[in-house]
DNA sequence: CTGTATCCTTAGGGATACTG
DNA sequence: CAGTATCCCTAAGGATACAG
């Protein structure tokens, strides 16, 4: 089991979000979560940037620790774990949706996304409805 | 001189930006120059996050080499190097300002914060203007 | 399938002395 | 003041084998 350590630096609300989410990894299993729907140890571990397994389940760890996800056994399946993202972590929306924007004005590559760079500048707010929307879907399934 | 080495993972415009900016420094140093008119190698390093000397040579170089800040000889002091924001980096100021309030929501000693986080709670868009009109004003001076 | 554990290499970065 | 250069240690993380 990995141990979690949950630093913090100083009171600046900029360095808070980056002693939570300041690195490579973090962010994109949240972006998994939240624009792909994905809800599985097996999902996470298959994305394109390829993380590995221990650094998966460090992540997967800190982010419980941090109450931006929750971790359950599926109902309909015992051996499977479907984490999910909580309120906190729904909230990040806004920031990762910037994000998208950003490297989509700045970046060729990105701009050509397709999964959610078209979305996001046709129409901000409908995504972000849809996103804590689908959330809630997740959330009344599970329990 | 720290040698520079930009590397790019996917296409995803998520993973685009974590390689720009997702780690625990670079956004303290843009978050200076963006909220607190810092300008100069000597006011990054006093940041009380206290950023080591060769950590923020690395990043100043980093943000050059992918265009988001500029580096020049003060015109008024020949000894002074001055860094600036570009286009480029200016427009995080919105990635920037949604983990300000991301962060004022979840975490009270951010709530707390005095310098940027009852600005941006309370006129988001003001907050934007005041940010390029500052940068703007910089820039006309110095040139 | 969901993780854990281990091995091992590299990158990050703190401390500090030093140079133009 | 604005960096550079070492030294050295720790954390990050890739690869992979293993366990429940």
């Amino acid at each position: 089991m990995a141990k979690i350590k949950l630093t913090r630096r100083t009171h600046c609300p900029i360095s808070y979000a980056l002693d939570v989410f300041g690195d490579k990894w973090t962010l994109l299993v949240i972006r998994d979560l939240m624009f792909k729907g994905k809800r599985r140890y097996g999902e996470f571990a298959e994305s394109e940037e390829k993380i590995a397994t221990n650094v998966l389940a460090d992540r997967l760890a800190k982010l419980e620790a941090e109450g931006l996800i929750t971790r359950h056994v599926d109902p309909e399946n015992a051996r499977q774990r479907v984490y999910e993202l909580t309120e906190r972590g729904l909230a990040l929306a806004p920031v990762l949706l910037e994000m998208i924007l950003w490297s989509a004005k700045h970046d060729p590559e990105s701009a050509a996304d397709k999964t959610f760079v078209r979305e996001a500048q046709h129409n901000r707010a409908r995504l972000l409805r849809s996103i804590s929307t689908a959330a809630r879907g997740r959330r009344s399934k599970g329990a």
